[in-house]
DNA sequence: TGCAAAATAGAACGATCGTTCGTTTTATTT
DNA sequence: AAATAAAACGAACGATCGTTCTATTTTGCA
């Protein structure tokens, strides 16, 4: 054992027959819909609290720190969008447009879902534009993992053909996120109705620009 | 003089020869710099008087509350944005196509300097999505008031026969927007280079598919 | 069952926040 | 120049925040 410091921090075993972690992730699932609501700044330990019936020590005691917590928050909400969004959609659909459709389609759902919520990407995303640190980082990180996924996902369907061979993946990938900006932006602050069928109808006629004349 | 309650506000004359409308002008430049970078929640009366080398009860007076104060910054901000991009667009386009080009022109060269202070429209949207208020009333209010003078133009360019007849105005309007919102996301917070243009092709293909076949 | 460790509670701290109040300085008017 | 009103200050309050420390309870294992 050459690790001298092996103590102090619980050591996070991932089989953990103790009852911290179950918990943790009790906790954890409040932070996640409270930080949808209230943005990762939002997110106060004080409430979290609260609406654990737990004392703030208590509940401070999992993290270590406000930051490892918003950390934490974002990690569990990617790994809940790759579940929810990506990986249906890689095992369903075979490459290609059918695959970017299930992609798109799925993402928008999720929104869709989230304007009672709030997506912790985009909030993410404008709270700590200007905040350097490992919270703006691991975010970035994040949204770029997903849009590369999407990327890669266009240049499949350039490659068998449903797609023009001169697409600009990139461009495209920067089209399509605008539309789910908009939907956010239009149904959870505006409260505009239709704001989802828009966002449908704008997917189609990107689509329609980029696909392959017969 | 009905009025009894004539003298506990300082009765904000339009036409002061008093000091206090200067300081105050000043203090909201600083706020509107402040705000734009930190979003409207960062926005610190403490920070604020820190900034403008005055003491916080004296920045304080102006206002009379944080809210007002927030409120203050969001019409000086809605008035600069009208003067910059709505007015001249109108003023020197005609109606139709070019106007339309203009003031998206504008728009996006607006938050293209904005990406290195932040946008207060869009920060602000998310972070009053889900607070209810005075603040959020008065967002919701001028972003309404733009969209619905980006919409009114779209529909000229229709009546002019610059774009087709059949022509969904609100659903342009919605692409256009998506473009803005992803080159705030891509240039502010992600820190990708291009987004610029890319907003500018994505205008002129959603423009090319909208116009009017020869 | 007993014991060590992990989990939680409770109180307190320093910092920051918006706000209030009484005073003092500065500006405007008579 | 004196009188009056506006503007700015400085100190303090109460609330909330993240964090620390110590004590207590609960849990898991021998």
């Amino acid at each position: 054992m050459v690790d001298s410091a092996v103590k102090h921090r619980p050591a996070p075993v991932g089989r953990g027959h103790h009852k911290g972690q179950h918990t943790r992730s009790l906790i954890l699932d409040v932070a996640l819909a409270l930080a949808a609501r209230q943005g990762l700044e939002g997110l106060s330990i004080g409430v979290l609290a609260e609406q654990t019936g737990m004392s703030k020590s208590g509940v401070f005691a999992h993290f270590g720190s406000r930051e490892e917590l918003q950390l934490s928050v974002i990690r569990e909400y990617h790994a809940r969008f790759e579940a929810e969004v990506f990986y249906p959609a890689v095992r369903e659909e075979a490459r290609g447009l059918p695959r970017l459709e299930a992609l798109f389609e799925r993402w928008l759902r999720r929104v869709s879902v989230e304007i009672d919520s709030g997506c912790l990407y985009i909030s993410g995303a404008v709270e700590f534009d200007d905040r350097p640190g490992p919270v703006r980082d691991a975010l970035a990180t994040m949204v770029r993992t997903w849009q590369q996924a999407l990327e890669r996902a266009i240049q499949l369907a350039v490659d068998e053909g449903h797609l023009r061979p001169d697409t600009d993946a990139a461009q495209m990938l920067f089209e399509l996120h605008g539309l789910i900006l908009a939907l956010h932006h239009d149904a959870r602050f505006l409260r505009l109705p239709g704001a989802v069928e828009r966002a449908r109808r704008g997917f189609a006629r990107i689509v329609a620009t980029y696909r392959r004349l017969p």
